[in-house]
DNA sequence: CGCGTTATAGTTATAATATAACGACCTGGC
DNA sequence: GCCAGGTCGTTATATTATAACTATAACGCG
């Protein structure tokens, strides 16, 4: 398991976790459904259409979205299924790793990022309060603390969450 | 494994954050009342009847519970309430800083640190998937380095959550 | 192909969590 | 007394999530 490979081309990673919402085009949500569809399929499970469908509202906003509004939007486009089936897709698409779930909102958003997929490694979340917007960085030295402090409480670590409410920088900016 | 016990005097910040459930008498929790009482006085907040068997409920268990979990149990004191009167006594307890939200459990657990109570410092949240129980553990330089994180990404920081899953020592050791 | 097995999805119903809106009452100060 | 603010009761509803069961799709295999 080596990551050997060290990309210099300006991929998704080296991106600001905030990006301009015009970067949000169909285009875009296209590609982001296509690396999720490879994981998918390197990992040998099924992106089923009503994954994908769900996966493309998620993905078509860099806002967190509950799963009734999921439901709504799919809604709107002629797709009605039952909550159920929403939150059955949110779960492969977590189990997968393709979005995150926001604990303190009950919301789930895409992950944009290619690394830090692993199970038991999860970035912190960084979720702006004015406009929604879900951007995630890295925390791997921030979990080992949390890690750390943990087991001097003599707790046994499984899943850690950080969650950040605030405003990005775009909100914080140019406050309207 | 050996803790050396502890043997000098039990104050609150000093002992585990996941004391022995025996601990967990009614004298206990009628001290742990008392505080909460205390810092709604020099507060200038009301310690409403309401509040204090809301938070009796609370204090109660070193479990984290939830809303409707209160209600039931009020509800078996014969104290029948609607859960919106529920949330808003946890609301106040939330506002005084005695007890602490589980966001990824959308449930509520007492306070028992006298410190880190101030608002915009939080402490890490440790919640047992077994038993239920929540301990806490200081974590200021770990929000000191997630603000940093952050930043680093033109995030402005207002509140942050940490909260880890797994097994509480009990729970770890004597698998039963 | 037909069959068994498993994963996925549909259907219905309900559980669990949380808040809105409005009126009554209580308490402190004038 | 009367107002102001905070608290609580009451009713209704919004929001989030899952249980239980049926039906269908996908896949491997003989």
């Amino acid at each position: 398991m080596s990551e050997t490979q060290a990309p210099h081309k300006p991929d998704a990673n080296l991106r600001s976790p905030f990006p301009n919402p015009d970067q949000q085009t169909a285009k875009k949500v296209a590609q982001t459904v296509e690396r999720a569809a490879k994981v998918f399929a390197d990992r040998n499970l099924r992106f089923t259409k009503l994954r994908q469908q769900v996966f493309e509202e998620i993905a078509a906003t860099h806002a967190s979205i509950g799963a009734y509004e999921i439901l709504a939007r799919l809604g709107e486009k002629g797709t009605r299924v039952a909550p159920i089936s929403i939150y059955r897709a949110i779960d492969a698409l977590l189990d997968a790793g393709v979005i995150h779930r926001l604990e303190s909102k009950n919301a789930f958003f895409a992950c944009r990022r290619t690394d830090h997929m692993s199970k038991g490694k999860r970035p912190i979340f960084l979720s702006c309060e004015k406009c929604g917007a879900v951007g995630e960085v890295d925390g791997q030295h921030i979990f080992d603390l949390i890690g750390e402090a943990a087991k001097s409480a003599k707790f046994t670590p499984r899943v850690k969450f950080v969650e950040v409410q605030g405003l990005c920088p775009r909100c914080a900016g140019g406050d309207s």
